[in-house]
DNA sequence: TCTGGGGTCCTGCTACGA
DNA sequence: TCTGTCGTAGCAGGACCC
């Protein structure tokens, strides 16, 4: 029995402009990008009449604003998109618990449970964006399919498209059958499966592969020879059709980071380890948020020429604080030579487990004030006035270099740096 | 023509203990 | 005691995704 299709995969449409001209109508109908505005910024997201000017996620703001100079340029409001997002995820789980989340805007549900309730996979899909769309005012594209990978394709190919004449309307619903799977994949360029990125591309088109099913054609030794073996063994299975993940609801994540590219570079350590306060101060916030800690502690630094480092170090303790952090990361900024000048710098945790056990902390170094109480007051301070209410005093200064909210811009820095502040320090 | 920030996963290398 | 091998863990880098 051939198996029916009851995986969904719903996309938001340009979720964050969506968003964005729910707060703001009056853009209706404009080109609208939200991201960053600076120098270094680039889009997160682009309305559908921008993207007939060629713009789309991830190019560069400047190039943005070139090809389309009358564009509306909003800041990403990244907390609003989280709020508006968990809203539709619970419209999701309440028509199945099985639901895994992508990102913000996008999910797999897996519904064989809830057709005896809502009838079949398909109706149940219309039935999702009909519902996103009355209660939240937002549109979404749905595929169906028998696995989650050609779910997800069939999204894509439900989605409303581009043009000068502003958006046409898609599907709204793709439905793969089982049967009809191979004849769906096999005409799509090699690039729309997930796995396939530039350099993938590149070597796959040196065996002479241009679309899914010129791959699928190939012997799996071949792939495996030009990819690897788990990369060319997965690749050569999705274009056969064949995926076996299941949907899985309620993944923890492996790790956490916070990382930041500055206006201008910078090439003094003392600057560089000024700025660790304020990454490491926001990545252990978000741990104690989510009640995990971590042993493995990694920097990331990127040069001026675009050249990136890493330097990890994994401790026996668990680490969620702050200032413990900090001290790990500066030791290992240690080792790198920032005089060539420093674009970004990062900071994430892995080899994560609960949190609120046994940590280090400053008592360890200098048997002060208990850090773990500061840091819990430090969350209560946030939950009830603001992500920025409070921050590390070593933040706190009047020259405005490369400093901004640590919760505010994500696509960039600013071209106009928040002046002075108002927060709380410590 | 210029490349953000949040992640996941894989590979190759090295160190280390059995 | 020395040497080789194997498995594993840690580390660094790269590719990819949204």
């Amino acid at each position: 029995m051939t198996p029916r299709p009851t995986v969904i995969h719903v996309d938001m449409d340009a979720f964050f402009v969506s968003v964005e001209l729910l707060d703001r109508p009056e853009l209706r109908g404009r080109p609208v990008v939200v991201g960053g505005d600076g120098e270094r910024g680039v889009v997160a997201a682009a309305s559908y009449e921008a993207r007939a000017f060629g713009i789309h996620s991830a190019m560069p703001s400047v190039q943005a604003r070139r090809r389309c100079p009358h564009a509306v340029f909003v800041a990403g409001r990244h907390s609003r998109y989280a709020e508006v997002s968990a809203r539709v995820m619970a419209i999701f789980r309440d028509v199945t618990p099985l639901v895994e989340p992508l990102s913000l805007d996008e999910a797999f549900l897996e519904v064989a449970g809830a057709e005896r309730r809502l009838g079949p996979a398909p109706q149940i899909a219309a039935h999702l964006r009909e519902r996103v769309l009355d209660e939240e005012g937002l549109s979404c594209s749905a595929g169906v399919a028998t696995t989650k990978f050609v779910a997800k394709l069939a999204s894509q190919a439900a989605k409303p498209a581009p043009s000068e004449a502003g958006p046409v309307p898609g599907l709204g619903v793709r439905v793969v059958e089982s049967a009809e799977t191979l004849t769906f994949l096999h005409p799509l360029p090699v690039e729309a499966l997930w796995g396939v990125g530039p350099a993938t591309l590149s070597r796959l088109g040196r065996l002479g592969v241009v679309t899914v099913g010129d791959l699928a054609r190939l012997e799996p030794e071949a792939v495996v020879a030009a990819l690897g073996r788990a990369q060319g063994r997965h690749l050569h299975d999705l274009a056969n059709g064949l995926d076996d993940r299941a949907v899985e609801p309620g993944r923890r994540p492996r790790s956490v980071g916070h990382e930041e590219t500055f206006a201008r570079d910078l090439h003094l350590r003392g600057q560089l380890e000024r700025e660790l306060t304020g990454l490491s101060d926001a990545v252990a916030a978000r741990l104690r948020r989510h009640g995990l800690a971590g042993r493995t502690v990694t920097l990331k630094v990127r040069f001026g020429d675009f050249h990136t480092v890493s330097r990890s170090v994994t401790h026996r303790e668990l680490i969620d604080e702050g200032p413990a952090l900090r001290r790990v990361a500066c030791d290992l900024l240690a080792s790198i030579d920032p005089s060539p000048g420093v674009r970004l710098l990062g900071v994430s945790v892995s080899g994560l487990g609960s949190g609120g056990v046994r940590q280090l902390t400053l008592d360890d170094a200098d048997g002060r004030l208990g850090w773990a109480e500061a840091s819990r007051t430090v969350d209560e301070i946030r939950d009830r006035f603001g992500a920025d209410a409070i921050g590390p005093a070593a933040l706190s200064r009047a020259d405005g270099l490369a400093v901004k909210g640590r919760h505010r811009q994500q696509w960039g820095p600013s071209s106009d740096p928040p002046a002075g502040d108002s927060t709380h320090q410590f």
